[in-house]
DNA sequence: GCCTTATTGAAAAACATTTTCAATAAGGGA
DNA sequence: TCCCTTATTGAAAATGTTTTTCAATAAGGC
């Protein structure tokens, strides 16, 4: 759990207060966070901490892998910290946003064909996936049948 | 090539100049534009086409499928017609930024994989291929040979 | 503990997107 | 074909997000 520390350290940056806090808000979270949530949280743990420095802590955060930006619908972005570094995806319900992470399987036939197909030479890929979760599935069975009691 | 026509008429919308030159514009570029990009090229077609309408089409054109909204790179995004509307992916060149269509083939095992690991139930994806054109591919080859000449 | 220098926070700038509202023009019906 | 209703448009202003600037601060090697 102090991996990231070594991380940054390696990366010649300093271990500061405010990205502990902002490292610590993310690893806490199971729902990606605005810059603006992760902000008013990490203000638990240093109240003076800046948006501006929110922002580029997930910038560093972002570059070393710590930290993923996910799109999580039209317009609205929020990020949250990955354990599996850069070969993992999202899987975050519509509905609480709870994410979960997952190793990135299952494409490479898709890509080697692709390739074939288009000539084009794939680098990299991005993939989210949008659903619900099982607790969020339950309560809205619950509406179903309070409309269906109607 | 007039289908969009009747899908905006069909939706109770209505056929102006503004939507014909977004939609031209759109349907000639194989790259895709910003909201800004739009305007100068549709510009051409309706003089006086302001940046607000660029972006109520857009929507608009987004909710219908026949419009994708692409994230190239951090931050940057835009937009491509469509051709094989919901069920379809694009590949973009990181270098030149021409982009193809793909049809959404080949997750079907991952998703289902990952619905029997965790419970969620999914029910919408994002992906999006990065990588280098023929073209960029043969014009890097270039720059690397120029390199080991030195 | 000192000193160098990366990092921070606040204000301002830059940028992207949305809202508001009066003027305009699509296109169905007479 | 013309008229009338109403969706659509464009400009200005509002809103929201992210970046830049710069002096003050604090990490952490020595």
């Amino acid at each position: 759990m102090t991996d990231w520390k070594q991380l940054l350290s390696n990366a010649g940056c300093r271990i500061t207060t405010p990205r502990r806090a902002v490292m610590q808000v993310l690893m806490s979270s199971d729902a990606p966070l605005s810059p603006q949530e992760i902000r008013e949280r990490a203000q638990a743990m240093h109240h003076e901490l800046g948006l501006v420095t929110v922002y580029r802590t997930l910038k560093l955060l972002t570059e070393l892998n710590l930290v993923r930006r996910i799109h999580t619908e039209e317009g609205c972005c929020g990020y949250v910290a990955v354990a599996l570094g850069e070969a993992c995806h999202h899987l975050v319900c519509t509905s609480c946003r709870r994410t979960v992470e997952f190793p990135c399987t299952g494409l490479d036939d898709t890509v080697a064909e692709l390739e074939r197909l288009t000539g084009f030479s794939v680098q990299n890929h991005w993939l989210e996936l949008l659903g619900l979760c099982p607790a969020c599935q339950a309560k809205q069975k619950v509406v179903i049948q309070r409309k269906e009691e109607c």
